[in-house]
DNA sequence: AATGAATGAGTTTTCATTCAT
DNA sequence: AATGAATGAAAACTCATTCAT
């Protein structure tokens, strides 16, 4: 009993991410997510500021769970292990969430001007992360040469493609050790094998 | 006095792409647009049917112009160069139009149910072709072990996000080559030198 | 424990006084007068039919107590005394309370047809106590000639714009006396003097 | 056909007043007053910004039209003559718009706190006027001595419930001459007649 | 062809009041 | 009696689209 509130609110905020999932964010109305909670206008008001209170929170949410899921990696170490060990992670988190999945990559970007701000600003910072992983690599010699920052976009929009390419075509979280895979024989040797002419 | 209907919805087109760009679709207001054109707001209305329809004009003459710049590979040919040269031809279409960049990559996707339709089946087949030229690649040799369609995932998202992060800092095309060089290197050898224990 | 109830009663009349006079009857929030009473929403409804009900009972209170100031003129006996004594008791009735005060001259009329009825019933009664006061003293030479009914409406007005005033200045009830002197010397002989040309 | 614009913006104008003035600022609702003024709902905000800015237009307009009916007294004139003329063109003007008197006087004061400001500031304003008059008047021994600012107080608010009851009671602004009259009968030399005992 | 005033359907949001616990 | 979560009617406001001139 001590925790109804809780509980309404995690019901309001999960029927809410099915909605964004299935209509995006502003197809989806408010209307709609109520009915798929089953409460009254007001009562979704009591719990979130506006549509897009929620709607960040959504994010937010998720975003905590990936920055999570990403283990800072120990150069002592296994580094293969490790870096499909990350992969793994991140995509069974995707794979877990489709809704989420769709909501992160498609709505959220464009939103508008301070949500796109604030995303940007998280994105950043995993992408430093990235770069700054490369470029140590680079150092220790287990990443090839090139431009880290390059190699950290590619790397990002790769598996943002993978990941909604998999939601699109309704793949489990049991495939994600088989997608981690893919992935890493891609950017450890790519595929472009020209022989000599 | 014949062309006059075509420049001024040429106008039209230009100043939407603009308005699109910088707002987002939901955020730009044909007033907006009408503003920038110089027309009256009826004018707009002359030249196109709707918000929906001048917008998806706007996305299908790109995707035209995508579907132009890539050309199909002789295998018989040298298979870096024109490898080279789609990437080149893709990349250098994208940074000379950031707005179309923006519009295509962020706006379009998730507008509304038919639209992902169309820009879903447009995305096949230019991903079909991909495929096809990997699967082929992988029977002639050029193209290393792997499931050709992850490949092919992989490939277009690791391209798409470059290209955003290129047109967000502001790349000329005079950077194509470079990107494309860095494109080629990332597809032929990847990154990752795990060394042996 | 049997005035618990008439005392949580009055703590709740209080509050709301406060709240009304600072924000006006329609910025009120229940929530803020159940907030300041320090109970739940749903008991300020055990005591109280509804909003209107509480700010009727309010105002209702207050004029019952303005009616009691009011003391009927003796004609036999120190008429000056009797409308200074009256003067007084009224203006120190209001500086008692400035938050009554306020609800009543500003927020009380104009708030809806009926409570309008409502407040000119009682307006006219106590008006009409005082043209039949005005006609009266005019009967008996202490008030000049004139419209009694006039007389009334300036003589009301002066005094509610001064207690208006007085309440936004803050003065405190020890300056009533003061105030009544004023107003008498104003009611008395006014301040007009127009030389002969 | 220049003013078409103009023109239907007054008529909204004028349809919103009577609204207001029929059930107050609260009540009033903006179907209401697009119903009165025969026009879709849009159309209002094709003119207007909101509801409040509406209002505010109505209060500002008529505030103007008050200041321009109020001529600087000139000492060296007929004193009488221009008391009465200044009373005479104030009461004229409200009893001209019996709606904007009803707004002006129950429904604008306390709207809000930014409103009040904005009100109190002109209000104040008109008051030094008059404290300022009353003060010189003092000085050249055509004004009985006391507190300036307490006499303006109580002539203003004398005035403004005679304006009140006059549109209550629906006179016509031929009554202004005797009202003015009554006021300066009031003012000058009060009716209080106390003989000596 | 061009204009831009007018439209009104569609949404969000507020808040007084109810009612199960 | 007290609570406070839930309710939903009511209102304001937006903006794509239409249409008379």
């Amino acid at each position: 009993m001590i925790d109804k509130k809780a509980e309404r609110r995690a019901q309001i905020l999960a029927c809410a991410r099915n909605v964004f999932a299935r209509r995006g964010y502003h197809a989806a109305k408010i209307d709609e997510i109520v009915e798929a909670a089953g409460v009254a206008r007001g009562t979704f008001y009591l719990y979130f500021d506006d549509k897009r209170a929620i709607f960040a929170e959504l994010v937010d949410r998720f975003l905590a769970r990936l920055h999570l899921s990403i283990q800072r990696i120990d150069v002592e170490g296994d580094i293969v292990a490790q870096v499909k060990s990350n992969a793994r992670a991140v995509i069974t988190l995707f794979l877990q969430d489709h809704a989420m999945t769709k909501i992160l990559l498609t709505d959220a970007p464009g939103l508008d001007a301070e949500f796109d701000r604030k995303l940007l600003a998280i994105y950043e910072e995993m992408l430093e992360y990235l770069v700054s992983s490369l470029e140590e690599g680079q150092s220790v010699g287990i990443v090839g040469p090139g431009d880290a920052r390059i190699f950290a976009f590619l790397t990002v929009g790769a598996i943002k493609e993978l990941l909604q390419q998999a939601v699109r075509r309704d793949f489990g979280e049991d495939r994600a050790e088989w997608l981690a895979d893919q992935v890493y024989a891609f950017l450890s040797s790519g595929y472009l094998r020209i022989p000599p002419r």
